[in-house]
DNA sequence: TTATATTGTCTAATGTCATTAGTCACGCGA
DNA sequence: TCGCGTGACTAATGACATTAGACAATATAA
């Protein structure tokens, strides 16, 4: 006993993201995790800081990955394109790993834990930024970033928790939600540029 | 010791509803019910089949109330308006009871809880006799339907676990939101009736 | 190379919760 | 008044998280 294994975060971390993919991040406890890594639970508190610390670093995680994933899929691409690139691929993210999905929400407020508020600014940002070289009326601009994280977001929730009672073309449907929401901010995008004119 | 206290089942169920919209589902457990009412834990099998059970039994309460809102508020209305109406509803009554909105998901499936999950049915086939009273191609009412849900409830979940970080007109951002898949399906109406002519 | 400090794991103990089994008081109907 | 069912109870078990403190393995310094 006692011997040391080089345990460190990252392994802990890969670990946890295993089983909160595959089992739900309901069914990560420090036991299971323990368990999965060999080890007892109380040694895991060298690595984390508790049940809530080891959330905490897959939430950072999870933020770290899925900035790179959206970052890489619009790259090259502009406005409504940029948009469906974006949208879609949360969506695959949250399909691939739907454990680390979850820790997004609930989400800390700045004061509550800065950090990780700003880690999961990132996704946000790469949208508005999107958004803000799209000649929008910066008005509009916060509403609409809204509408669509809504529409994304509970789709995917829904679809996740067995919302939607039919099977049927959910990537159809999918397709209409997103598009119904790029297209009524291509149009006001139309409009703006009307307007300028 | 020993005594009667006459509870009942719409006690223990009013009482969890308490306790689940003012310290979160996740606060609600038989301990603190069973403390709540002023009683021992094991005593609330009595009336629950355990802490599954009572969450099931939250769940059906969730779903009664909220199929009667939802259709009081429809009441009279027809197409958009009833549309909007009902996100309205659902959005004011996830305000007012956060607890048992979030009973709503995960969703069981038919087969795993078929009474369950007709009583979940009941908000989803209302959307779905105003759309077919809407003059919509068939083909195109499944799709938007779930576009609908995922806006609405996606603006929900995002609100309730402070998802947006800026506190701004919240309430504008919602009417945003709806109008903008509303005014959609209206469009579609349109076109299926221009079709027809 | 040996002594020392650090590090990573361990065991032991505590407290909270869900759950099951079995006990017993209350009050209604015969 | 008797008896019996209902609805509470206590006791016990097992899964967790968490803390404290022991100890072995490694790294560092003399």
């Amino acid at each position: 006993m006692g011997r040391k294994l080089g345990l460190d975060l990252d392994q802990v971390v890969a670990a946890a993201t295993q089983i909160a993919d595959s089992e739900g991040l309901g069914a990560l406890s420090l036991a299971s995790l323990a368990s999965a890594l060999g080890v007892r639970s109380p040694s895991l508190y060298t690595h984390v800081d508790g049940l809530d610390g080891l959330r905490r670093q897959l939430t950072f995680h999870a933020a770290r990955l899925l900035t790179v994933e959206l970052t890489d899929a619009a790259e090259g691409l502009e406005g409504t394109k940029a948009l469906t690139a974006i949208a879609v691929q949360l969506r695959s993210f949250a399909h691939r790993h739907p454990g680390l999905y979850e820790t997004f929400l609930p989400a800390p407020t700045p004061d509550e834990d800065p950090d990780l508020a700003s880690a999961l600014e990132g996704p946000v940002k790469l949208v508005g930024s999107v958004l803000a070289s799209m000649n929008i009326d910066p008005i509009h601009v916060i509403p609409l970033i809204r509408a669509l994280r809504s529409a994304v977001h509970g789709f995917i929730d829904l679809e996740l928790h067995a919302g939607f009672g039919l099977p049927d073309d959910i990537d159809d449907s999918f397709t209409t939600t997103i598009n119904l929401v790029i297209e009524t901010i291509a149009a006001v995008e139309e409009k703006a540029m009307l307007d300028q004119a």
